[in-house]
DNA sequence: ACGCTAATGGAACAGGAATCCCGTTAATGA
DNA sequence: TCATTAACGGGATTCCTGTTCCATTAGCGT
């Protein structure tokens, strides 16, 4: 028999909390399930029965922060929608807590399975949420019909992301708005439509290389960007 | 007196082979330098006294890879130019070896400041050895004048890397060829001109909340995207 | 060739994280 | 209110990572 009630509730959310509040001050690299025990007043026992591993407390981290996630702002507008969209992206990540906590979260899922699935649900929820602007904008005629919603909301922030991962410059407001206005750009012009078939430019790709399998090891020259 | 001669490259040319070889195999989260010291016959104290820790480890692996880039692919067009760098990213990433290399480094960046330097510099010198093709095409007048290369090149990648991280999907060709036929259209549209004054629409939302400081912590509401 | 010494490697040592054991606490249902 | 037992917590224990010490090896200059 389960007892989610009372005490064991209390001692997950002192658990969340302090996992945050190690997270923040000592970094991914640093946190330690003790450490994290002590911050929450809890045995050093409860946290290794319940969670195991720091992956597994992040991914919790992740999924109770999923329940509080906010609805998303309605304008009528596209640009206006994909901005706000941008900018809240732009906000977490650059929040020293929550973007402390996405960063790690990220991390914990290259490693660990669950904190993997975790991830990919809380992006699935949230690019649900988003969506519906752009399939507005398809239904006022503002954006090509066939076009992909999550592909278009995917592409406001994998910009951010990949800045915030890549480069050392700060994810500012400029920044966000740029991404905002790409992915609209791109939107219009008919890169985000559902594949059809005879897209001219599909077929012809001389410069590329066969690369039939990417698992032969052929060359040893490395090269992504 | 240094003596970069014979041993000590060999030294750490095993080891540099068998840390890439134990992190495809155990991962990042199961990285042990001692493991890996056993790996390439070396002894343990020469891996902890020369790298002493997996973060500067793996910065010295992307060093290592880095020499190794390859040249960009050159076709007189904007759309091969950008399909092909799409397509060598995500092959890259896709790749079971490099890719799993790449998702190590990401993450030691996050933890080692040594290891993050390392990236931006592995990330600076790809987006300028492909920044050219943009240039070109601006030249060209196939893009609108002002157009920030390295921003279109990062925008190429970004939605691999995305995708890569918040998906469980796999990384395909089709895949690339969307970023690029994205970051295309965007870069057309004139999405990636660097700032410029009276950019209509930069000053008009009315739907975004003031977000003066994210410092401050008025909501816990958590969001991105 | 020869000597100097940077660099390596084995082994012992230390510190701390993760696990186990078992008594205690407090939710749950009758 | 009371019995049951899920869940917790402190302490001992084990395991393993990282460090230190010192003897040995092998670049490098002469």
């Amino acid at each position: 028999m389960q007892r989610p009630g009372g005490r064991t509730a209390r001692v997950r959310t002192a658990v969340l909390k302090a996992a945050e509040d190690a997270l923040v001050e000592v970094g991914f690299a640093g946190l330690d399930l003790g450490d994290i025990a002590r911050r929450a007043e809890v045995g050093r026992t409860t946290v290794y029965r319940r969670w195991g591993s720091v992956a597994a407390l992040l991914a919790d981290v992740l999924a109770d922060m999923a329940e509080q996630s906010l609805p998303r702002t309605r304008t009528g507008s596209l640009r206006e929608d994909l901005r706000a969209c941008a900018r809240l992206t732009q906000r977490t990540l650059a929040h020293p807590r929550q973007g402390a906590l996405f960063r790690a979260v990220l991390l914990a899922a290259t490693c660990d399975a669950s904190a993997a699935e975790a991830l990919h649900r809380f992006y699935r929820v949230r690019v649900d949420e988003w969506a519906p602007c752009v399939t507005e904008a398809v239904d006022r005629g503002d954006l090509p019909p066939g076009t992909d919603p999550a592909e278009v909301i995917r592409a406001v922030s994998a910009p951010l992301y990949y800045r915030m991962l890549t480069t050392p410059d700060p994810l500012d407001e400029p920044t966000a708005d740029r991404a905002a206005t790409a992915a609209e750009a791109a939107a219009r012009a008919g890169a985000f439509r559902a594949a059809q078939a005879g897209d001219p430019g599909t077929d012809t790709y001389g410069t590329v290389p066969p690369s039939t399998s990417t698992t032969g090891s052929r060359r040893t020259g490395r090269e992504p960007r």
